[in-house]
DNA sequence: ATTTATTTTTCGATTAGGCTAAAAAAGTTA
DNA sequence: TAACTTTTTTAGCCTAATCGAAAAATAAAT
């Protein structure tokens, strides 16, 4: 089995998620950008991971993710995704808080700890954001999901993810009253900016900008 | 607050436990000896830890650690113990299985983090081998201990913790049925070779080669 | 007091991961 | 097609952490 570094292991996991799971190819300003490194480190990166072939690397031509890589970068989700149910269910961090420690953690290379923390905490299937948490063996079972911007008006729903795992987006659904499992019903839609009012668990109307909106996930 | 790196954190841990709580100098080559590396990285390192003002260092006398360095020696034992005592309590690890985890995990930079661990682990004040946990401050309860050899016959005590955590150390302790809490008493001395003969929780006999012995701590 | 042995440091390399500045390739516009 | 813009790569440099070989300092033995 091929050894990740921790740094190559954060750059393969941005890799597999700016791709949408390998669907698309990358560009090196993506992961700059998502990486918060400069291109020149990136294109650095990008020829070390091209030679361990997690990768097809075309100069100039942006990345592929091989099987290989997916099947690593998927480990990698797992790991971020179980301590971050750790942190919230067992430590009571609230969903704003789980990421960056989640990042650290993830690297902890221990086969049996991975085991025994998924059945510890129950075997869950969702992140703290509603993202599926892929099995030992890279499976994912992944739900058909909408934004909360594309239904209808009346149109109900339950809402299960968000898209957008920054602090500053997640405090402010807290504030508002949103959360995940929440049932909702849209009200109204406002053409002119994208916003709507929705209905959570049949007793709360809450406004939500288009931004916001487009980032809440809901699964009809 | 000075900012160590993984590596500088673990060296400084091992010099605040080979000098025995900063209580003895400690010479490169006994550094060398417990991290297993080289004597040359030793040297290299001692100059950064030295510049960081978290050791003594004069140039071939060995170093001492100082008081900025013991505290944060002590936060990072804190961390280490926390954790095995996670791994043992929640994970179903055995004591022989924690310490390389520990090792990874108690570089986790969150202070959040171990202030909650600690919490829910109910705020242990033993590790799985018996070593005291530093409080956040860094302060240790310590017990009076004795090594098992040191017991004259038909002294009674209670086996309080290890001095070696060696995976081969403790697996050899479960298999004799010796545990951290039982009730021991000394049946048997042997001049001769200096193995010992003890009764656990009045019930079982063991013997001990002396080298065991000296490796178990009992409090009287 | 020399000589010998041991310990420690220095020197020069290497690998991983980052940076800036400059060069090169690709893409876009005229 | 040529010129300009954007993206990407290369080149050179830096820090951290490791190593082996060689040099230097200290310690031990004659
Ligand atoms: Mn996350
Ligand atoms: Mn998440
Ligand atoms: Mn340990
Ligand atoms: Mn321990």
């Amino acid at each position: 089995m091929i050894q990740l570094t921790p740094a190559e292991e954060s750059y393969l996991k941005a890799i597999y998620h700016i791709s949408d799971g390998g669907k698309r190819s990358v560009s090196t300003n993506d992961i700059s950008f998502q990486m918060k490194t400069k291109p020149a480190s990136v294109s650095d990166m990008l020829r070390r991971l091209g030679e361990k072939e997690v990768i097809e690397y075309r100069k100039y031509y942006g990345v592929n993710i091989t099987e290989e890589g997916k099947k690593l970068a998927l480990q990698t989700i797992r790991k971020h995704r179980l301590w971050e149910v750790f942190l919230v269910e067992k430590l009571r961090f609230s969903w704003d808080e789980v990421h960056e420690v989640a990042d650290e953690l993830e690297h902890i290379k221990s086969k049996l700890l991975i085991q025994r923390l998924d059945e510890y905490l129950g075997f869950p299937k969702f992140d703290p954001h509603g993202d599926p948490i892929p099995d030992e063996y890279g499976d994912v079972r992944s739900r058909p999901r909408l934004t909360l911007s594309e239904l209808d008006i009346n149109a109900t729903g339950q809402l299960v993810a968000v898209k957008d795992s920054s602090a500053a987006f997640l405090r402010y659904l807290d504030k508002v009253g949103a959360y995940i499992g929440a049932r909702i019903k849209v009200l109204d839609k406002v053409e002119f900016d994208g916003s709507v009012e929705i209905l959570v668990d049949n007793k709360k109307t809450i406004f939500m900008s288009k931004d916001v909106a487009g980032n809440v996930l809901v699964m009809v």
